[in-house]
DNA sequence: CGTTTGACTACGC
DNA sequence: CGCGTAGCCAAAC
């Protein structure tokens, strides 16, 4: 119907898996963030778009846990480690990221500030045609 | 084949 | 800060 291109999840998923694999040791992004450095379709409202893959981006890490991408280095926008299906994945999480040196304040918040992960250099976003992430919090 | 469900996010109160 | 809501869309029911 729509003349737009799907953005199918046998396309989308490999993205996403590149994307996180360059968030360095130590480092945090968020799932909108990994999800605004993918161009949307054409004619597609882009903050709209970010909304939609950020679901598909934490799909995408419940699919690649265990395949070596660093999974644990994607939270959400709020800074708090999202609820997971399984029990007792949440707390390894956390311990993957406080191994890396990540803090956790009392509301067991990490500070963006601090360990946010500000994206892909731009040579590196051009040469894989990627646009340049929205910020952390 | 209609309905529910997400590792989400922004916004309002 | 916390809870509720709307938006959105592939997948699982």
């Amino acid at each position: 119907m729509d003349m737009f291109t799907p953005p199918e999840p046998e396309r989308f998923n490999p993205i996403v898996w590149e994307i996180v694999r360059q968030i360095p040791h130590g480092r945090v992004s968020s799932y909108g963030q990994i999800a605004s450095m993918i161009p949307p379709p054409p004619g597609v409202d882009p903050v709209a778009y970010i909304h939609v893959r950020a679901r598909w981006v934490g799909t995408a890490m419940r699919v690649s846990v265990g395949s070596g991408i660093p999974w644990h280095r994607v939270i959400n926008s709020q800074g708090t480690i999202s609820a997971l299906p399984q029990p007792g994945a949440r707390d390894e999480q956390r311990a993957r990221l406080e191994a890396e040196g990540i803090v956790f304040d009392t509301l067991d918040k990490v500070n963006f500030k601090v360990c946010g992960w500000a994206g892909p250099d731009a040579a590196w976003l051009d040469a894989h045609g990627l646009l340049p992430p929205k910020k952390l919090k």
